[in-house]
DNA sequence: ATGGTTGCTTAGCAA
């Protein structure tokens, strides 16, 4: 099974892209993140045509995340607390073959110390405690998707550019080391134990050109799934040619399935 | 370095 998530940034606007990246890769599920647009603004036709179930949870503007899937999907969730009403599209979770798929779009954070900032710090809280009250670690899960935070110095291209900020800070990449302890491996750092692979670059200040990425998309698998994997891959090339989002591919093989 | 770019929604906000 391969699984993806990818941050779009706008599926409106990233539509052709989006279709032309499924066709390429064919992955069997893939979670997406800011899709800036209500359900109803979703390429529903088109993805429908490249053989994908679609489930989403959208947002006029910001947030709005998606599972799409070749395999038949089941008990779709979304947001961390369905009887909050109007709370932002950041989450949707859905059974897919057996395997728990949970698409997050993490609070950016805005600045250290700001109401934001705190907002992001609460809503990993919750997080956590929705892995504990809905899963189990030594189930297949999957959870994945915009996390926000560069967990270590590996996942950070320029250090000094980065220092304590809310892509970096030590309480936020505290608090996804604790989602991480409830029994999740890091599916692309497990392969790739060197570092210097990206998943994101500022369109600003020429962060492409200049390399200046992070690795903030980030796609976890319990134990029993983990076992299983075969292949993790970021699409460098993605963030290349004409109206590109900020943000690539990720992508993790599985032999299960 | 309080810049820079992109997208949604229409001038300001979020990232």
């Amino acid at each position: 099974m391969r699984v993806a998530t990818w941050n779009v940034n706008s599926v409106i606007a990233r539509t052709e892209r989006l279709l032309r990246w499924l066709e390429r890769y064919q992955p069997d599920v893939l979670c997406l993140q800011e899709l800036k647009a209500v359900d109803d603004k979703f390429p529903e036709v088109e993805v429908r045509a490249l053989g994908y179930e679609i489930a989403v949870f959208g947002q006029a503007a910001y947030n709005g995340v998606a599972i799409l899937s070749k395999r038949p999907v089941s008990d779709v969730r979304r947001g961390l607390d369905p009887a909050i009403e109007g709370e932002d599209a950041r989450l949707i979770s859905a059974d897919v073959g057996g395997t728990r798929v949970i698409g997050a779009y993490v609070p950016n954070g805005g600045e250290v110390g700001s109401d934001k900032f705190e907002y992001k710090m609460a809503w990993l809280r919750r997080l956590r405690v929705y892995l504990g009250e809905h899963h189990r670690a030594d189930e297949p899960l999957i959870l994945c998707g915009d996390f926000n935070c560069a967990l270590d110095d590996r996942d950070v291209a320029k250090k000094d550019l980065h220092d304590n900020t809310v892509l970096t800070h030590p309480e936020i990449r505290a608090a996804v080391r604790d989602l991480e302890s409830w029994g999740l491996v890091d599916t692309f750092r497990s392969q790739h134990e060197e570092g210097g692979a990206y998943s994101w670059w500022d369109y600003r200040m020429l962060g492409f050109p200049k390399n200046n990425g992070l690795r903030i998309d980030l796609l976890y698998a319990t134990p029993p799934l983990a076992a299983t994997l075969q292949e993790t891959f970021m699409d460098r090339d993605e963030r290349k040619g004409k109206k590109p989002s900020d943000h690539v591919p990720v992508m993790a093989t599985f032999s299960d399935g």
